[in-house]
DNA sequence: GTCTATAATTTGATAGAC
DNA sequence: GTCTATCAAATTATAGAC
């Protein structure tokens, strides 16, 4: 991972990373600062509207990255069935490695302050359209068809939204397990409904 | 709604009510005592744990309430398969209705404290089991194997988990409306693992 | 663009009388 | 069990020099 050059690309990088792990709310904007080796000065110069506007910003940045990360495991060798059943069990071993601390990087903020903050809604909110159209586009381009693509991707995210909240409250991967066994029993039925399989 | 009679139980209450809209970093125990109109001494009285014993106490309360509340919305003239239908729409409308403010009262909580307080953490988990076993025997009540019951539940409970989310940042229902129906399908296969149907 | 210092408020929590 | 008063710490944010 490259160290980023501005102190304002830091700040960013730093706010996605933690107000991910900790919430909006749970994170001070020292802790922030400190982490970027930023000044502290440096935060109200670049965002002028303070810990809300570098909330809007880290998480569309927290958003761009996880998609780039789960975009890259997609397999290439395999249908979107199999390829479903290895990122459900790249996820869960992702939140048993992290100590069930690290599953969805804007969840818990996008639940938070959904109606308080619309800045940050709205930034949450084109993150999730966005992994909508990439998992669209990877239905689409396995067979599924066009007018299935979204409800499925959709229903597919849910179901990954859904058991990570589970999973790190029960410390336990099954949630994400028969999650991902729902996904893609869901791909499947989805893909005959042209008739292919 | 019955009136609490006690300065506890009231603080319980509006814990509840006031933790799942705000979550719990965004709540001041100030809030929480205004609202139950108890004394400010009372919080710290009855809970020497002070917000974080309150804050896993009233995860309980919402918790049972929402299950209540869910529970008798299960309709008895139908089977499973239409009663998933039916519940999935009601959420849609209570959400909608609320100005999607109002969606899952323990979900911001326990994302915000599953790494950060155990006893929060328990209480989130202690409820969602209790939510899985009230799925489970509905869905053996109504024919499903017991082996599938409990995934069932799960991946059930994901898909409203994860619509949750997403029409709480979307300002949409769609994500519940198609995660609905993906819950149906579920039903409606696991049902037809023995042959009836 | 960064520095130091600090304002202004809110936070969770406690003391001690009654 | 409730009252009043208050504490110490942390919070977001700003001012003004450099």
């Amino acid at each position: 991972m490259a160290r980023a050059e501005t102190s304002r690309q830091r700040l960013v990088d730093a706010g996605a990373e933690i107000f991910g792990r900790q919430g909006f709310h749970g994170t001070g904007v020292k802790q922030i600062v400190d982490a970027a080796r930023a000044p502290f000065a440096s935060l109200y110069h670049f965002f002028p509207g303070g810990k809300e506007e570098l909330g809007a910003e880290a998480i569309r940045r927290s958003g761009a990255m996880y998609a780039a990360l789960v975009m890259s495991q997609i397999p290439t060798d395999t249908d979107a069935v199999d390829g479903t059943m290895v990122m459900f069990a790249l996820a869960a071993e992702n939140v048993r490695a992290s100590g069930y601390e690290n599953a969805c990087p804007i969840a818990t903020v996008a639940l938070e302050m959904s109606t308080t903050s619309e800045p940050v809604r709205l930034a949450c909110a084109d993150v999730f359209e966005d992994w909508f159209g990439g998992m669209i586009a990877w239905f689409v381009s396995d067979g599924v068809p066009d007018h299935l693509a979204r409800p499925l991707a959709i229903q597919w995210l849910s179901l990954l939204e859904g058991a990570f909240i589970f999973c790190r409250a029960l410390r336990s991967t099954e949630p994400l397990d028969v999650a991902g066994a729902a996904a893609a029993a869901l791909v499947r039925a989805a893909k005959g409904q042209h008739g292919d399989g």
